[in-house]
DNA sequence: GTAGGGTTAG
């Protein structure tokens, strides 16, 4: 390693003398040892040698290699590094500046990005047609359409219209904005299009749902690369059509891991995990995303042992977790409710690489710990969050409800809304199941008027289901009938069954049986019903 | 002659 180094550094030290080098002073091989270990730098530490070793050799001015330098932090995410390292260059050149907004512009960094454009032209450098794809991405992540309609001046001054690049970033950027026409416009006006053009006007019809004028682009396009053909199949997907989808599919030349995790994605978002599974399994390639997609997909439907199955299959198989894995299967924990495996999750997510400051994986981490039965690291958890959010609120009011604590799950809820939180729909159902299962039943009575006198929301059949079991457990069988036949809506099951519930506590045969001939008529198969209805008799004649 | 840019899935 050091041996490179010193080979490496010569090469530059001599350049500049009258030695025995081969180059002049700016010309760098492609095979230079410098260069070749700029390319293989994997990690911040061995960039940060490398940087070091730059500095050292008094080549901290050299704009090759510390362009190479930038486009690695760039590539490392590590942009505070380029920052640092771009403000010691003095003059910097175009390909430094368009280097730190590339930078800035992938990370959104629409501020900066934009500040480090008028630095640029306020130096003697003028912008060129690398600058600006960068610029309108930030836009674009942004949403900033007066700013991205600002920088397509810039482009018109500069003149770089022309440039297919500089043109499909402002397809792009009109396209994601919803500003179609003025995508259309530019895209009708350009002289050369790519793949990438036309795909990009694909995508902005797609965001509109407009799907007839997307396939109609789609077929027009004079080539068609896999990127496209993923989009548009993603397309189908995302607005639900998965008959179109599959065509297309199966239709395409060649597939990679993205066509399959597309289509994978979509099938278990429609619940069909067989169709997820039989392409999962088919695909050629896995990374960790086809992972993802499988592992969310059984949690969300339910298939919680799937779910974790398939985890520890990706992780035998040395495939590192991202945080949509965790969070999949943390989801997946919370339905199982096992403390045990809770516990080995959360720990398993610490060790990892994985950043769990982001709010949706502490928010997962909340409510699996509380459904798992783990309030005090739940709790821990939430007090750590700097901003408490419905969400988070919603998963330890639940956590204390069915961990025995209703008492101190509508506290919670008060202290939500006394921070100034607007109650949701769900909101509402956590809070009344917490009210039903600590026997607060005027409490349950108050927040239901009030759900909707206060806020606007009128009960779902689930609130009433909420209502029926909170006056039901209290005994109050007669008002928790009324309450079902005043529905709104045809009462379901849920309403019914915890009516039959409160029947077989209080040994209320009669009204029992009236309750179980609707279940019977809603659900005839549910042998739950069934063996409730047998308790009801049962528990009547144990009291007679 | 050397260095930098755009589109897709969670």
């Amino acid at each position: 390693m050091t041996l490179i180094l010193r080979r490496a550094s010569s090469s530059f030290r001599s350049s500049s003398s009258s030695s025995s080098d081969n180059y002049p002073l700016h010309y760098q091989p492609p095979s230079s040892p410098l260069s070749s270990l700029l390319s293989s730098c994997k990690s911040l530490r061995h960039l940060q040698h490398l940087h070091a070793h730059i500095v050292r050799k008094g080549l901290h001015q050299h704009h090759i290699l510390i362009s190479q330098l930038l486009s690695l932090c760039n590539s490392l995410s590590e942009t505070r590094y380029a920052t640092s390292i771009f403000n010691h260059v003095s003059h910097p050149n175009i390909y430094l500046w368009n280097s730190i907004l590339k930078g800035y512009s992938e990370k959104s960094f629409l501020f900066d990005a934009i500040s480090v454009f008028k630095r640029m032209k306020q130096s003697d450098v003028s912008p060129d047609c690398f600058t600006f794809p960068s610029l309108l991405k930030a836009c674009s992540q942004e949403g900033a359409i007066r700013v991205g309609a600002a920088v397509h001046c810039a482009v018109l001054r500069c003149g770089v219209e022309v440039d297919v690049f500089v043109g499909t970033g402002l397809v792009d950027f009109y396209g994601k904005c919803r500003e179609i026409e003025d995508a259309r416009k530019v895209f009708d006006g350009m002289r050369e299009r790519n793949e990438v053009t036309w795909t990009a006007m694909v995508v902005g019809y797609v965001n509109l749902g407009e799907m007839g004028c997307a396939r109609e682009m789609f077929d027009r396009m004079p080539n068609k690369n896999v990127v496209s053909w993923n989009a548009m199949i993603g397309a189908y997907v995302k607005w639900g059509d998965l008959i179109n989808a599959r065509k297309l599919f199966d239709e395409m030349p060649e597939r990679n891991v993205v066509s399959f995790t597309t289509m994978i994605d979509g099938y278990a978002k429609a619940g069909d995990m067989a169709s997820a599974r039989f392409l999962f399994d088919q695909s050629p390639e896995r990374d960790v995303v086809a992972w993802s997609a499988m592992i969310s997909g059984y949690a969300q439907n339910g298939q919680s042992n799937e779910a974790v199955k398939i985890f520890h299959e990706m992780h035998s198989q040395n495939v590192r977790p991202d945080e949509f894995v965790m969070v999949g299967l943390m989801s997946a924990c919370s339905q199982v409710g096992s403390s045990e495996l809770a516990k080995w999750v959360d720990t398993f997510a610490s060790q990892s690489s994985i950043n769990l400051d982001q709010v949706h994986v502490i928010a997962a981490l909340i409510d699996m710990n509380a459904k798992c039965g783990n309030m005090e690291r739940a709790m821990h958890l939430f007090e750590k969050l700097p901003k408490r959010d419905l969400i988070s609120y919603c998963s330890m009011i639940q956590g204390l409800s069915i961990n025995g604590s209703g008492a101190k799950a509508v506290g919670l809820f008060k202290q939500m809304q006394e921070e100034g939180l607007t109650p949701d729909t769900v909101a509402f159902t956590v809070v009344l199941t917490a009210c039903s299962h600590a026997g607060l039943v005027e409490e349950g009575c108050r927040y239901f008027m009030s759900m909707k006198n206060d806020y606007g929301i009128n009960p779902s059949s689930d609130h009433y289901a909420c209502m029926v079991d909170l006056l039901g457990r209290a005994g109050r069988l007669k008002e928790a009938y009324g309450l079902i036949k005043s529905m709104p809506m045809e009462p379901q099951a849920g309403a019914w069954g915890a009516l039959l519930g409160a029947c077989r506590l209080y040994g209320n045969i009669g009204l029992g049986e009236i309750v179980a001939r609707h279940l019977f008529d809603l659900e005839p198969h549910n042998a739950a019903s069934m063996t409730l209805m047998c308790q009801v008799v049962l528990n009547n004649e144990c009291i007679g």
